[in-house]
Parts: C-alpha cells; sequence; structure tokens
DNA sequence: ATGGTCCCCTGACCGC
DNA sequence: TGCGGTCAGGGGACCA
C-alpha cells in the first residue's frame, strides 16, 4: 500500500519522463475509481504539457498551465511509464499518451485510488492535510501540542492525515516501534520528550524507506516497474508472532 | 470536536 | 483441485 515514501518513489521515477512533452490522448478505460474519473478530464489534459510533478501527502500532482492532474493511488496503485505502447493488463484503468508515442499508465487492482482535477493545483481533499513529516513544520513539540487531550491510539493519531500526512499502516507501526512507544497507547498519554523521539522516528524511518526505493508490500513498484526493498528493513510491521528485534518476546498483531 | 463504524474493491488466505 | 467465506486496508462519509 502506497505511503509517502512509495508516492515520492513513484514521483522521481516519472518525473524525468513525462515533463515538457505535449499530451496527446487520455484513455480512461474504467472510470469507476475511489471517485469516477471526472469525464472531462481529457480536455483539461490534451494539447497541454506537464510542467512539473510534485507530492502533497499520498496525492501527485502533476501540473499544467491550467491546473493539475491529481492521483492518488489508494491501496494498490501503480504508475508506469512506458516509452512505447504495450498490450493492456488487467486493471490497467488509464493511460496518458504523448506526442512521442510513449505513455504513463495506470494500474489499481482495488481502484481505492482516485484521479482527478484539481484547478489552479487546489482541491477540497488537499484542504485539510496536516504538515508534510519531511518538512519543517512537524516536530515533537507539534505532535505533542496536537495530542493534549486526545484519547484515541497513538498509532491511530499518527496516520490521521489532518496531524501529518503520508504515513500509513507500515510507517507508522516502524517508527512507533523505533521510538519504544507502544501503538495502543492513548495520544494525549505520551510525553514531549516521547514525541520528540517519535518525530524523529517518523523522519528515519521515511529517509530510509525512500533511500531503499519504497516498501514492495504485495505488489508495488515503481514508474519503471521496479520493486522497494525497504521491505528487507521493516522490524515490526505483519510480523505478529515474530520474535521482537529487541527483547525476543513474541510480536502483537496490529 | 472526537472517535468509532461502514464502505468502496480485489486478491490472498483458509477450511472443507 | 475447487469453492465459498472472510478479511485487509486508505480514507472519506456518516453518526452518536
Amino acid at each position: 500500500m502506497p505511503e509517502l515514501p512509495e508516492v515520492e518513489t513513484t514521483r522521481r521515477g516519472i518525473l524525468p519522463h513525462v515533463c515538457n512533452k505535449p499530451i496527446t490522448t487520455l484513455v480512461v478505460r474504467e472510470h469507476r475509481l475511489r471517485w469516477p474519473v471526472p469525464k472531462g478530464l481529457g480536455r483539461h489534459l490534451v494539447g497541454q504539457t506537464f510542467s512539473g510533478v510534485r507530492r502533497r501527502a499520498k496525492y501527485l500532482l502533476f501540473d499544467t498551465a491550467g491546473g493539475s492532474l491529481l492521483v492518488h493511488l489508494g491501496m494498490s496503485g501503480s504508475l508506469q511509464f512506458l516509452s512505447a505502447p504495450r498490450p493492456v493488463q488487467a486493471h490497467e484503468h488509464l493511460d496518458i499518451g504523448f506526442a512521442d508515442g510513449s505513455l504513463l499508465r495506470l494500474r489499481d487492482p482495488r481502484r481505492f485510488g482516485s484521479v482527478l482535477w484539481a484547478p489552479a493545483g487546489a482541491h477540497r481533499l488537499l484542504s485539510r492535510l496536516g504538515p508534510e513529516p519531511l518538512g519543517e513544520a512537524f516536530h515533537g513539540e507539534y505532535l505533542y501540542a496536537r495530542s493534549r487531550g486526545r484519547r484515541l491510539a497513538v498509532k491511530a493519531f499518527l496516520m490521521d492525515q489532518s496531524i501529518v500526512v503520508g504515513v500509513g499502516n507500515i510507517y507508522a507501526s516502524e517508527a512507533l516501534f523505533r521510538a519504544g512507544i507502544h501503538p495502543r497507547r492513548a495520544a494525549g498519554r505520551i510525553s514531549r520528550q516521547r514525541y520528540q523521539r517519535l518525530a524523529l522516528a517518523v523522519r528515519e524511518t521515511l529517509h530510509a524507506a525512500i533511500a531503499a526505493g519504497g516498501t514492495s508490500f504485495r505488489d508495488f513498484v515503481d514508474g519503471s516497474g521496479k520493486p522497494g526493498y525497504f521491505i528487507q528493513e521493516l522490524r515490526v510491521y505483519d510480523r505478529g508472532g515474530d520474535p521482537c528485534p529487541v527483547c525476543g518476546r513474541p510480536l502483537a498483531q496490529g
């Protein structure tokens, strides 16, 4: 499931291939994603070029002169750049074709992803997002302040995209483990000092995952079809029952 | 405002 | 080997 490192890996993989090339076609084979793919999307894209590809939270924004294509990979989505067309396989729902014959193809078996249009780069879905975990606004003091009075589990708190973006199940588990915080502890009952360790652990975990090209759990591949290798570095995610890397006792589920 | 539940969907997994 | 049931999982919508 693509979280921040996987989305960032995707962005870096396709960025050199899709910018400043005239868009000639949009083919939508399946409109039924998380939200319907907008009918008028082709009118926004065809004849334009992408001037850049940005990431905000787990969203990719493909910028054009008139607005941005907004792509979320959901649980099972991946984008692949193809230098020439190749036969369409199952779950390959959408192609953006360029003048040189190359194309960008979206595959998403579970269709929890979304492809939307954001006029002027703004969209309702982007408006309530918290700070980027690798940016300056995210730090221990921030987490401490936002968590006061909150009774939900710290893991759910960390996965709340209005608190901090990009952290999902995998990296929440890993960061909490690295910080030595139990995932079910109430967010409001964790000390300032521990939140400082947690903020650091989130940053370190995400940086390491990006450096490894993301985590290929199930079937994540980057923009050129290559898997990521961070799965080899996961210490606790999906390892319920395995021995704890620190104390040797069996890890609990979730 | 907060927190809990439901739902979208497919593939993996399990028991028979 | 085949088949039906169950469940995960991002995150918005909805409800108490």
